[in-house]
DNA sequence: GTGAAAGCGCTAACAC
DNA sequence: GTGTTAGCGCTTTCAC
């Protein structure tokens, strides 16, 4: 059957404290003594019951990552890198993917909140911080991951965009570009609101047409994006800013099959969510706007850590920046 | 502070077993006490605790998934529909990433199998099978998936692609292309073995040229791709096939940044991992290889439920098999 | 139809 | 430097 301490200890001559001590070096223990607790350890195949364990301590060393899509590359790096932060210390990742489902997300919180991990990332799809508040219980560990909200009652990670916009539309009208067209994501979003808000801003400031025909919102998943391309090029665009990576990325190839060259036949300024190295050709025409991907994962890491083991630590709003990277150029 | 069951039942005026019997739905509890618990319950603001329920049954309701690459698309698919299955059935999904490390693989596989998880789905990057082996204590339930080993010892999900790859290199060799280069996975893994072979077969059969030269071998991530290309390529090659999904979009988007056109100049096979809809323009110049991931990722899920339910089920071998698209046809 | 109470395996306060 | 033991919150057997 199952081997518990008190196997290890009786086998070892010693007290089941002496065990459990010894295990997490949590108090002095002599060296022989040691040796014996290992050596009884090593021939039952002793491991420490981890339930037992979190069961006793409250600490289950997992954090839960609420997600919008996992199959969004995007997220993927996310987690990969988050996951790589937390492994390090000794904690797991368990995932949840809302689908960018509301009522999804709230279930999820839920389960995730009731004794399951010790602090909760969430790349939140709410429209309303309040709904998303009241299912946080007070004091719980939590992060906002890439998408925040006004309100400072949790910490948050995120990458603003909005300088990146602001220019590569102003270069846009350098060139002369009068009718640049944006695809967004979802339109509740604050990335999305942040990223339109931004071309708003430059439009106006360039003084380019302020046509909101030219504003075209998706839903932040793949399909949706060949029919906002479609919109945009049946009103005339003669440049087009596509502002979420999964979405540009399907528009590039969408706008090859339909034999519209970047570059030549419209200008292109395409949000990249990959590592550039691999991908570079495939986006060799266009003007991109890169986000920090691993970074955010890694901090995102880093700040649930914090929380979770000092729950008063200062409340941050870590934001960081994209590089917008203007077609046929090396640096920002 | 934390509510527990026993304030639960003091509030309500009964014992706590009527209250986890009527939380639980375990025996007969009569609709007055019913209603007097729920009642107890909603005024408390209470929840079972997760550990203590885990702690005392044995059941974590927890599934493990060790995943080699996570920000690739097609372990984020196979996640995503695992998932899926898994919290249908009020299952949470534990993800370890290796990085095809397999060190990192064996560490994870101690972890999880440390009380952590009912039950592992694992993608293996082990090129030894009694080393995966050996890390997993008998009787614990796991499933393989995409990756598997000879042995009928663990329950498989896995993708043939025998026949897509020799009818996709015969009917090159049906158009006139003699030297037919192929790019593999990481060698070990079994999938990459299996697309090998079959070229190799089709190879001898259709009378094609049998170069070792012919044949080069990545690492299964994105960065690997173009170099492998360009020594195909200085091999004069005039049709190749790239064997894995990642790889192949990494392909074509350098192809094309050199200039040369898939159909036009070099005949292309590629593996396609993705929903095939929103990627069709991408993908419209060369012969397509569409593994079922999705349903991959669902079977995973289905059959680790039924390993962690009925430890003695029988240990099935499921193969899928992918569809080969021919370019410019619709159907296979 | 419901209650009393044992105990899952571990940690940590207290005792020596 | 090590042992004794209470008890974490829950499920479940046995009893009535």
């Amino acid at each position: 059957m199952k081997v518990t301490i008190s196997d290890v200890a009786r086998l070892a001559g010693v007290s089941t404290a002496t065990v459990s001590h010894t295990i997490n070096s949590t108090r002095y223990v002599s060296e022989d003594t040691k040796e014996k607790v290992y050596q009884a350890i090593r021939q039952l195949g002793y491991t420490p019951d981890a339930s037992a364990r979190s069961f006793r301590t409250g600490k289950k060393k997992t954090i839960g990552f609420i997600v919008p899509d996992i199959s969004n590359k995007f997220f993927g790096t996310i987690i990969e890198s988050a996951e790589n932060t937390l492994s390090a210390e000794g904690y797991h990742l368990i995932i949840a993917n809302t689908k960018e489902n509301m009522d999804r997300e709230e279930t999820n919180l839920r389960l995730l909140t009731a004794g399951l991990v010790d602090g909760l990332l969430i790349a939140s799809t709410m429209d309303d911080f309040g709904r998303l508040d009241s299912l946080i219980p007070a004091g719980f560990p939590v992060v906002l991951v890439d998408r925040t909200f006004g309100s400072q009652k949790y910490a948050s990670v995120s990458v603003s965009n909005f300088q990146s916009i602001y220019r590569s539309v102003c270069r846009l009208a350098g060139q002369g570009k009068r009718r640049v067209g944006v695809i967004g994501g979802l339109p509740r979003l604050s990335t999305t609101l942040e990223r339109i808000a931004a071309y708003r801003a430059a439009v106006a400031d360039c003084g380019l047409p302020q046509d909101e025909d030219l504003i075209v919102y998706g839903d932040s998943m793949e399909d949706s994006a060949p029919p906002c391309l479609d919109r945009l090029l049946d009103r005339g665009c003669d440049a087009i800013l596509v502002c979420q990576g999964l979405m540009a990325s399907v528009t590039i190839a969408y706008l090859r099959g339909k034999g519209i060259q970047p570059r030549q036949d419209l200008e292109l300024v395409s949000f990249v969510d990959y590592d550039t190295r691999a991908y570079e050709f495939y986006y060799n025409q266009v003007d991109r706007i890169v986000q920090p991907v691993e970074e955010l994962g890694n901090i995102a890491g880093e700040q649930i850590l914090l929380r979770v083991e000092q729950p008063d630590a200062p409340v941050v709003d870590r934001v960081l920046t994209s590089v917008y990277y203007p077609c046929g150029k090396g640096g920002a």
